[in-house]
DNA sequence: CTGCGATTACCGAGTGGTCGGTAGGTCATA
DNA sequence: TATGACCTACCGACCACTCGGTAATCGCAG
């Protein structure tokens, strides 16, 4: 049955991949099925054997991008507690790895538009991405933040800075200082301020 | 030569508008001048009697919607100086205006694929816009804003709060305050902090 | 006021290309 | 012999854009 690469299994990830690529270079809408099978040295049908569809295609990319990440934030804080500093360690891999900034950047931006595959995708994943940032914000910093904030307003905040700073730095990655600017956005955050009364961490 | 409606020059802006809805809707990749010159009663050819081609028709789109997004600053800011409470106002008013984020949420990570043609408009958009932002920054918290922030941390900081909220905004609007969110963070700025040393706006 | 050439505002038809997806087959392996 | 991994061939739809018209309107000469 298997001609030329390994399984079947190994085959389908290997198309996820250059799909990946292929979605971060071009948008979803931009992108061919035909140029993704290029890239694996197989004709758009190949590719259309393994994945239904190219939406199903994309549906499997975003959770194998997810797996990944989950990866890079969990392994680090080995133990078992996630803190800020595991994020900003985050933010500082993903300057080496622009293509799946890319690809993040441009999928979530495009989800906002109706009907669009990975709309569902995009939404249920900052829905809970944010219950648990505020969490992390919580067991670290306590309830009380800067300038009265709380952990729940703090988290949508945590992930506009994120995504808001990727765009700014793929447009100019000589300009902005991704992680460095992340850290600024932490320090405030962390701040102790003197106006609205007891702060306390921990 | 006038046959249906006014001057050549309303014709025109009668596209771009329609134009600039269909960007948001599908994006630029995904939309289509046949289904722009339906919006208007057009055939695609009559579209394309007025703009030479699908870029350029998006580059008079993006400088429209630029001059637009200007009245509503400035404007407000009659006398002359431009504060942050003009630009959470201008945040404010964003939330009536879905279509018009829509578009510049979508268009904006759109263009930063390799030689999308809206790409050169918003690298140039956000360095100008930083720079000046840096200024009513400073020109009304002065340099030492908390935790050692500068302005020139400070304005990128803005932007990316403002895109990453307008992302969660439109794929979650019921959950996400857009505007007081904003304000949350420009009242983070705005703390004064006690721990690094010499704070002294003004 | 009339007539006329120039200009403008389109539209029909077509070009060559790409799109996602289907049908049906071949062929190596198990 | 059965199965899975492909491929060729094809489908109808759509893409941006061009060409060549036609008809309405204008400025202007008489």
């Amino acid at each position: 049955m298997v001609r030329r690469g390994g399984s079947r299994e190994s085959r389908r990830e290997e198309i996820l991949l250059a799909a990946l690529d292929v979605f971060a270079e071009r948008g979803y809408t931009g992108a061919s099925i035909a140029s993704i099978a290029e890239r694996v040295g197989l004709s758009q049908q190949g590719v259309l054997h393994y994945f239904p569809s190219k939406d199903r295609l994309l549906a499997e990319v975003l959770r194998l991008r997810d797996e990944r990440n989950l990866d890079v934030l969990v392994l680090p804080g080995e133990g078992g507690a996630i803190t800020l500093d595991t994020v900003a360690a985050l933010v500082e891999y993903n300057e080496q790895r622009r293509g799946i900034v890319q690809s993040f950047t441009v999928l979530s931006a495009e989800s906002v538009i109706e009907n669009h595959p990975a709309r569902d995708f995009f939404k249920e994943r900052y829905g809970t991405a944010r219950v648990w940032m505020a969490e992390v914000i919580r067991a670290e910093l306590g309830d009380e933040l800067p300038a009265g904030l709380t952990p729940e307003q703090a988290a949508p905040l945590m992930f506009a800075v994120m995504d808001g700073l990727q765009l700014q730095w793929l447009l100019a990655p000589d300009e902005i200082d991704m992680p460095g600017l992340f850290r600024a956005f932490l320090s405030l955050l962390k701040a102790r301020d003197s106006a609205p009364g007891l702060s306390g961490p921990t």
